[in-house]
DNA sequence: CCAGCAAGTCAACACACGTTGACAAATTTT
DNA sequence: AAAATTTGTCAACGTGTGTTGACTTGCTGG
């Protein structure tokens, strides 16, 4: 019994990676399995199948820490959401995840509701304004995103250094963002 | 032969409405051909295949327009990215096609050339500052992802008014951005 | 009128997918 | 040691996919 767990979680590790980074509908069950090292059969038994098993990677996938005040605001998010805060190596962050399965008709809804609704929730209740919240949001996944489906000229490489220190920036200018500030009218700039 | 190219283009707004909005993986053949009212196999015949289908979508997707200045630049790519400018009615807009298919594996490449670097290449000619313009389009791609993948709460929906206020609102706040800023260190918010 | 070609239809192909059930090997329990 | 249960293997199934080729229909020019 002690075995089967193991490689349950090589079946894991090996789903989060690929469903994860490259979307549901694109990853079949077999590369998933080769990469585990694991009979295809396997899968079916232990998850019930394909949208069993991407379920399993959703269930643990991260649990939202407090976020005590808006310093910590910041570096609580770039952590959570740039690293992978998994099994101490890399992969997939949670922004992949959203960015490749977000718009999926099969699961889209939950990968939705499993990790966006919980973080603008403490969102709003640390934060005063439900815009600002959204925007802050936006502002993390318009980034991580601008480098990795835009492959946006001036944005670091994801994980390095630089990229930390920009991504930094941007979030305490959007924690500065305020709904009824008065903004010169585009016209005017 | 006017007949052709009428069912041909049948065929290519259906084909864009549904792989921009839902994803090339996630949309069959068949399924266009049924919604263009055509047997399924005239799409091999005049394109090619799917690929070759997707490809025609792309090819006349969409020209960038001058932006003298920074007031018309907000006016510009709001109307580029939000509505969707297709032959009258509404469909999906590019940042879907980007957020769709730009992780996918095989047509994320070439959604990004076709659209994001010319964007970026005329951002930069009017802007100053590469990173500015990277940012200046992560607000746009973030905010309408916010409201289309994670639903977040705050920002209007896609094509209301407000939508389009928010985000006139954002995009002149991030071009008063500046690298260089010297923006408060997160500690001492 | 009718040959020639474009336009569309239909059935079938080969292939990859997720899934299942029968079987063998290994491990634990009695 | 024998029985029982777990764990893994293998081959096959049914289904949906993109694609192809042979066929029929409709139109147009000589």
């Amino acid at each position: 019994m002690n075995k089967a767990i193991a490689t349950q979680e090589r079946l894991l590790s090996e789903a989060r990676n690929l469903l994860w980074s490259r979307g549901y509908a694109n990853v079949s069950l077999r590369e998933i399995a080769q990469g585990a090292g694991v009979d295809v059969a396997l899968i079916s038994r232990y998850f019930g199948g394909k949208r069993g098993l991407f379920d399993a990677t959703l269930t643990d996938a991260f649990e939202i820490p407090d976020m005590a005040d808006e310093a910590a605001l910041v570096e609580t998010v770039l952590q959570l959401f740039c690293d992978a805060p998994r099994d101490g190596n890399a992969g997939p962050s949670v922004l992949q995840l959203i960015q490749t399965n977000g718009s999926d008709p099969e699961v889209g809804e939950q990968v939705r509701t499993a990790h966006a609704e919980g973080m603008q929730n403490k969102l709003e209740a640390l934060l005063d304004d439900t815009v600002r919240a959204a925007l802050f949001m936006s502002v993390i996944m318009g980034f991580a995103m601008g480098e990795k489906t835009l492959k946006l000229k001036g944005i670091a490489d994801v994980g390095s250094p630089e990229f930390e220190a920009q991504l930094r920036h941007l979030m305490v200018s959007a924690l500065a963002f305020r709904a009824d500030t008065n903004v010169p009218d585009a016209k005017q700039i």
